[in-house]
DNA sequence: GAATGTGAAGGTTTTCACAGCA
DNA sequence: TGCTGTGAAAACCTTCACATTC
């Protein structure tokens, strides 16, 4: 199950989310119809240096040819790989509501990999409806439902007052991928992976930087 | 305009967004009843240290009262001025489709001051309907209503090809704070702020940890 | 000649540890 | 005594610069 790229040091969150960012300009490159692309070029798109983006790779492997840059295709498929996102993943969504039916229909999602196959909620009037081909589960019924389709990775959406107890429903169901867009900080064991989605925090970014004249601007 | 505070130094990203954490999580205990905090509680709650809170607090002052904590109400207000969320933003969204119009009636965003006025689209179908009582304006009268209204930020959430025509649009209007939900780069002349929400990004990282047995888990 | 891969340098962020104050 | 505020140390991340390879 473990990659076979040659992982040495302890790698940043911010590698990690480069690599994503370089990922989605290769298959850019890609449709534009490049064959190569240079550190130099890949770091003029994402507004970083090119050592930056060649220490990156440097971590996972030697991916590029001296005097010539890096294979287009090839770079996008070792990426992918280091990131999982070569395998399909299965993910649920808990918490059919307004966020949770956008992110059904959210393309961005399928494209990177990851699949929407089950969506459950605790209101009776939504379970049984039917949302891009797929009908809502009970909530109750998660246990059963994420061993049976093999969910991998879990959305919530479900309001504050309640995620944590659909979080406990879903750690009890054994998955250990979590994506959490209620606002609250949520309790998960030690080897579940947690990570919180808060859209409002990159507009109180904004609202700080106008206020105060932040520098570094356009990053991220 | 500019805020009263002493800002001395030049404040990372990370603090930001740990100032927003720390503003939400204020919330909460206030909802609690508690008069008081430690950096010890509030790190616990966040998942950090104490002498981070400590520190990010330190770079606008000193807030706490030594042997006691922080009293919540007073260090609320005060990082509600820091990040400018006291005073109450006009936002306009641009791209009423499924995130768009999920975004019209996230809660979050109005409890932390962001107040979603006016909403555009170029589809002549979605123009002119109604959501949560605002009704959908042509994207061709942007440049006029979005001052008319005193727009101060855009939230972008068409698809990836025409985004870039639509943030041309949106700076063309004026508005200086971008956030931006599309999957791809945009340009943005130096003095506008232009910040990504990539939500995959997310899963990327969860596939990530899974494949690699990532530590720092539970972050963020 | 052109561009990678990488130690070393430089810069930034976090943590430590303790003086200082309620 | 308890907890803040903060220089100094440690850890971490980015950039430099150059040897190496095509």
């Amino acid at each position: 199950m473990s990659s076979e790229l040659p992982i040495k040091k302890r790698i940043s969150e911010s590698t990690i989310h480069r690599l994503s960012m370089y990922f989605r300009t290769l298959s850019l490159l890609q449709k534009e119809g490049y064959e190569t692309v240079s550190s130099k070029e890949l770091a003029r798109r994402e507004k970083l240096t090119p050592a930056q983006v060649r220490k990156d790779l440097s971590f996972f492997g030697s991916f590029g040819t001296r005097g010539l840059g890096y294979d287009v295709v090839e770079l996008k498929g070792k990426i992918g790989e280091i990131l999982g996102i070569n395998k399909q993943w299965k993910v649920a969504v808990v918490g059919i509501g307004n966020i949770g039916s956008a992110l059904v229909s959210y393309k961005e999602f399928t494209r990177q990999g990851f699949h929407i196959v089950k969506l459950f909620d605790n209101d009776q009037r939504k379970i049984g409806s039917n949302h891009k081909g797929i009908i809502v589960s009970d909530i109750n019924n998660l246990e059963k439902e994420i061993a049976e389709d093999g969910i991998e990775m879990v959305i919530i959406t479900v309001p504050a007052t309640v995620a944590q107890y659909m979080v406990d429903d879903v750690v009890r169901a054994g998955v250990k991928a979590i994506l959490n867009f209620a606002p609250i900080n949520l309790k998960v064991p030690q080897d579940v992976y947690l990570r919180n989605e808060n859209m409002s925090m990159e507009l109180e970014y904004l609202s700080f930087a106008i206020m105060n004249n932040h520098t570094p601007k356009n990053k991220r």
